[in-house]
DNA sequence: AATGAATGAGCCTTCATTCAT
DNA sequence: TATGAATGAAGGCTCATTCAT
């Protein structure tokens, strides 16, 4: 029956994902997600014992199917690391302009209320595997020329953080698709060198 | 007795301003600000019927009392453009780093739960504000030869933008002074010639 | 002051008439009636210090009020029987048709919660001169030839039920004036000699 | 468990109706409901959502069982209209008088609070069914002679709204068996053929 | 007399959690 | 495993009543 648990686990995990993604974090109850998923009460506990829980399940699940799938068959081919970064920013912006089943929200309920120390916070590896790969994407660009930078490192985490910037405030002033595009353009204009 | 009213008006946002920073929006409940207040339940509906209400009212307080008084102040003198930035900037680190009565988190919980129309949004004004201060800065400083960028606006956005994810990052994954000061450093030094 | 107090006192019960009018008894509060009269709450307590005495008070204003000065005064006069009947009638019709103003329902409320003894009960004291003067317009009647039955009270209890059914049922079932003409007409043919 | 809920839904009408019959409508809460059948408070919820579904569910339940029974008995034997009569006024005889579980002062609460429309107002259903009921015994009646009347339906609605009458007054202003027994005696002689 | 702020009791409603089946 | 009935705690809201001014 293990078989058949994991599925339900899995079914549930994607039901609360939805619930999450809707109400953020503290407003969800486990009666939201017994009626999303349209099991017992009783059945939920079965695999989940609070919203915490569940949330965390979502997120470790969610944050494994993420692995930025594009970008990683994108270095595995011959592209430009100019070509690699704008895929990359692609998916960020995505992801800050989603309106569907985005768990930013929900995070930050989460993780400002729960003092998570850095070593396990999924948010803070998060953005410091983007970091990572941009810083990358910026070095291996200066090697073939096409950017220009005496901080790589100091860059890309100056994108980041814009990037966080832009998620907050999509979800809280609301910002639309042409802001997004505007602010990661000015990034990549101070890159690219300006001689031409 | 309107003055009497005023005067603890004035005493419950003191104290449900401290309990929004404590437990953020969502969490807050009448019976906390009551019991934050001691005063009777009655009591507090006689001035506020819901936490939202009563949020909005402290935000406003806070907003009004906002007014950067050190950068106004110091537009009224002498200062350079740099330093005014710096002081612009020591602001915003403050903020930034401020574990009490920050309502950041507070905000987040509700205005990515409310569908505020940007004009009415005072996160989104504040915002606003802060872009025009910086931008005018820039501008300044350009002008006296301190700075150097053919985009001011861009800059200045690119600033606030990092300074929202400076902000949010500080709440959930947490960041130390060290790295607030590095960040802000990397983009005054973008805008500083270089050619010394 | 007694002079003002009086005026105020009668200024409450007026405005409390129409409340008790509009919700019945039970679902009356202090605060209904504050915000009728638009005075302090300490203020109606000055005066009345529960709705129950709030409401026997409207009710003995009322009542007193209600003295049925037109039949009194078609007393006084040489009308016939039939007419001062028809009269009589009319009055009655008028209040069981009666939407404003009409305490029939507190009335039910109040007296159906509370055990009054008959010979203090206003309802009772009403029912039962209606039905002494019924029953002497109808003896009246009789000895002028107008009307025909052998048992007067019987006749006059009898149509003071049916008034009573017909007013609590314009309340709970809704009545038109057609039916309340119709039940009226029904009991007066029956009071008059068939043989013409 | 469907059959045990029922037996519960059924249990908690029981003890509700017991509620409605000793406080009318608008004195029964939540709290007195729960306390009646010493069940939780969340518990009642799982079944009824308010006083209102609670006593519209305790009415629909009563209207049930209330079939008249010995009436429909009554009409498959043999007996005469006069019996027939006799009995059905037995029966509203008893409903007048009724202390213990009468419904009738909650109904005069809520149908007097609440406009519903005369095809689904169940006071009025009995209220017709009730005068439909008379009038075909007393046509019955003229039929074998034992009643005299020309006027069938006329006298039928009459003797309703006597019974209306008689009912409100046992609730408000007290009346003893003795009275009904009057009253229902002198409209059944105006029925009766004088002459022998 | 009159005001209206303040209190606290009381009822409403929703859920997290348990447990018998 | 799974169900869903049941419980009771928690928080919301309203008002009767009091009292300092």
């Amino acid at each position: 029956m293990s078989e058949k648990s994991a599925q339900k686990r899995k079914y549930i995990l994607e039901k609360a994902h939805g619930v999450f993604a809707e109400k953020g974090f503290k407003d969800v109850t486990m009666k939201d997600v017994v009626e999303a998923c349209d099991i017992s009460r009783g059945g939920l506990y079965l695999y989940f014992s609070s919203t915490e829980e569940l949330f965390l399940a979502v997120l470790s699940e969610d944050i494994e199917e993420d692995d930025d799938e594009a970008i990683t068959k994108a270095l595995n081919n011959d592209a430009t690391a100019g070509d690699m970064l704008a895929l990359f920013l692609k998916e960020q912006k995505k992801e800050i302009l989603r309106k569907k089943n985005s768990l930013v929200v929900a995070c930050y309920e989460y993780f400002s209320a729960n003092d998570i120390p850095p070593a396990s916070n999924p948010l803070r590896k998060q953005f410091d595997a983007g970091v990572q790969i941009v810083q990358t994407l910026i070095e291996n660009g200066i090697n073939s020329g096409e950017f220009q930078t005496n901080d790589p490192y100091g860059c890309a985490r100056n994108l980041m953080y814009v990037i966080e910037g832009l998620k907050v405030s999509a979800k809280t002033i609301g910002i639309n698709e042409d802001t997004v595009d505007r602010e990661l353009l000015y990034i990549l204009e101070g890159l690219v060198p300006e001689d031409n």
